[in-house]
DNA sequence: CGCTAACCGAGACGGTACGTCCCGTCTTTAC
DNA sequence: GTAAAGACGGGACGTACCGTCTCGGTTAGCG
């Protein structure tokens, strides 16, 4: 009775719903870096999660499905460093960020996992590739910043010049064994946007 | 048993043996590049080289080692590009060719495949390792030389533009949707080399 | 609201309720004789009915209880044949009764499933149990009749001779892949209580 | 070695296969007996035959084909009691073992679940009304030659006698809850075939 | 040239994870 | 305040591969 007021008559959600999910998201992102995307098991997830393996099924389609969603989870980006001096400190601290991320978070232990799921799935890989591109935006972003004031020789072309610092920063993580670390970052800079 | 045969001791292969293991090679590599890392089943790689599943398990002891091994095959290096008149086009060509077979050959199909693989399995990850540090070495002494000959400004550091500059091929192909094509190796060069 | 109605202590079932069970009743035979057994689904039955699952949970107990319940109604025993003019008539009847019930009823469709559920379950035996005894007894006093009217032999025991009858139709109907026909039924009865 | 003779180039089963077959169809009609046809489960089956769960759905595509094909096995027929002396020995040893069978042994304990089954799959009916076509033709000849021998009246219908007394005792032990014991054999073959 | 040892295919085996289905319980929401 | 809707934990289903293991049959190469 009285239907009419209206205008919200969106379907608020289950709180059970909401709580199952995002118990289980997390417990994915763990299982993914803890045991990486062979070893990524539904069981191990809803036992890790406290959750009924149906349930795990009844909200996502298939494991893959789990994967991209419960990353999705990870998309708050870094700050974006605004209270640095200048546009090369500013860059130091994202790249020192991301070479951070990359070794030590547990989305950075997801990074091998996602390149492969990307190539696999779709989802995946627009995920990967939206995050990665957000990120490299902030760098670029900055980078112009210091061309245009100055800072940077004229010549660099910020978004390739983004590309290739967070390009031999996921190189040394992924083709070789030992990755970058937040003192190696001044110098990389230098090699890409010259010596100041 | 066999007591003095001298001199070589070395046993020489069954041709059966070598040639299943060159069929299942192949057949092994194709498969990865055809279902991924995925869909990659010992069952379809002996069925592929014509071969019985357990001919397989008995020259391989497991799924993984049997991918390593079949891509050390492919470890045939790229010609260093030696005769090219100057450093800068002998660099372009390298890069060129990595951008090429990361998106065209085999092994690039492979390679995110790899990249996980060798987070699991120590073995792939330094084959991985090796194959990318040999790469990378060819690019590194390239930029040397050019530095040395004046070339090259005298502050690049030669090992760091190489990982900048493979870094941002891998990073156009593994984390983004288009990877670098052999149009833009010159203005990637120039952004880590400077313009000439 | 309409708190004031007093004056019938005597809880009367809340209409609803008793169309509910009528519905689910009614649909859980129906599910039964189409679905059979094993088939047999409380979400199937719910749909039937058009009514939530969860309602026909708030009724029974569970599946059996639906079952057994729900067979309660089908309880209506056959006219026990009294208008015909002598025994061996109002035998052949009940018997031809029970011959068509049995293959062709919503009931006889259940008898399979029933038996094994009798199995299982104690009030399901109960039921069918009782259901049969109610059946014979009627067939048993008809035939005491007879043979207290000289009609049939007086060596007759009615109690084991409505037994073997009944078994008959029902070892046809079980046991073997054709049942008994009305047709046959005098025959039958000639069988065991002797030709007239 | 000289392979030409042949004549029989039929395939020997490889002895572990009959070895698992037979384990698992033992444990299977023990299962069916135990659990009844509701509660078997083919992980039980599995490991009370001391196999693994794939090994059971390597030789049997599901279920109930393996309940089906374990059935046959228990399709060894009673001794036909042929040396008791007169027909009505006979006939009262063979619904006595009747009454047995269906009470004490495991293939009487599964006779409820094989008529629900059978209603469901063909092949077990089909098994089912064999089985007991197989032992009322045992009664039948028995019967008739009773008969031919003047033992029973001439106007006794072997067929029939034998459908009435078996559906008696089949009777008894599915539709009621006291099944018929070996003691009541005697009036019951009296009430069908005449009292000697 | 014939024997013997190795290699071969075929495929059974015990496992483990998948994704589906349904059970019976429980909670939330709407009428 | 009852009914619907449907989430939940549980557990069996049948499928797909895994890596291990026996089988006979074939073939290479030594004697």
């Amino acid at each position: 009775m009285c239907p009419r007021d209206g205008e919200v008559p969106v379907r608020t959600e289950d709180p059970r719903v909401s709580l199952s999910r995002r118990k289980v998201r997390r417990a994915a992102l763990d299982e993914l870096a803890a045991a990486g995307y062979g070893g990524f098991t539904v069981e191990s997830v809803a036992a890790r999660a406290g959750v009924g393996r149906s349930t795990v099924y009844r909200h996502w389609p298939d494991k893959l499905s789990l994967i991209a969603d419960a990353l999705e989870t990870l998309n708050e980006q870094p700050a974006p460093g605004g209270d640095a001096p200048d546009a090369r400190a500013r860059v130091e601290m994202l790249l020192g960020h991301l070479a951070e991320v990359l070794t030590a978070s547990p989305f950075g232990t997801c990074v091998p996992a996602l390149v492969h799921a990307a190539e696999q799935d779709p989802s995946v890989g627009e995920f990967l590739h939206r995050y990665s591109a957000r990120r490299r935006q902030g760098l670029t972003d900055v980078i112009a910043a210091g061309v245009a004031s100055g800072e940077f020789p004229a010549a660099v072309d910020a978004d390739r010049a983004a590309t290739a610092l967070s390009g031999a920063v996921f190189y040394r993580r992924l083709m070789t064994a030992d990755p970058v670390t937040p003192a190696e970052v001044p110098a990389l800079v230098d090699t890409v946007l010259g010596r100041p």
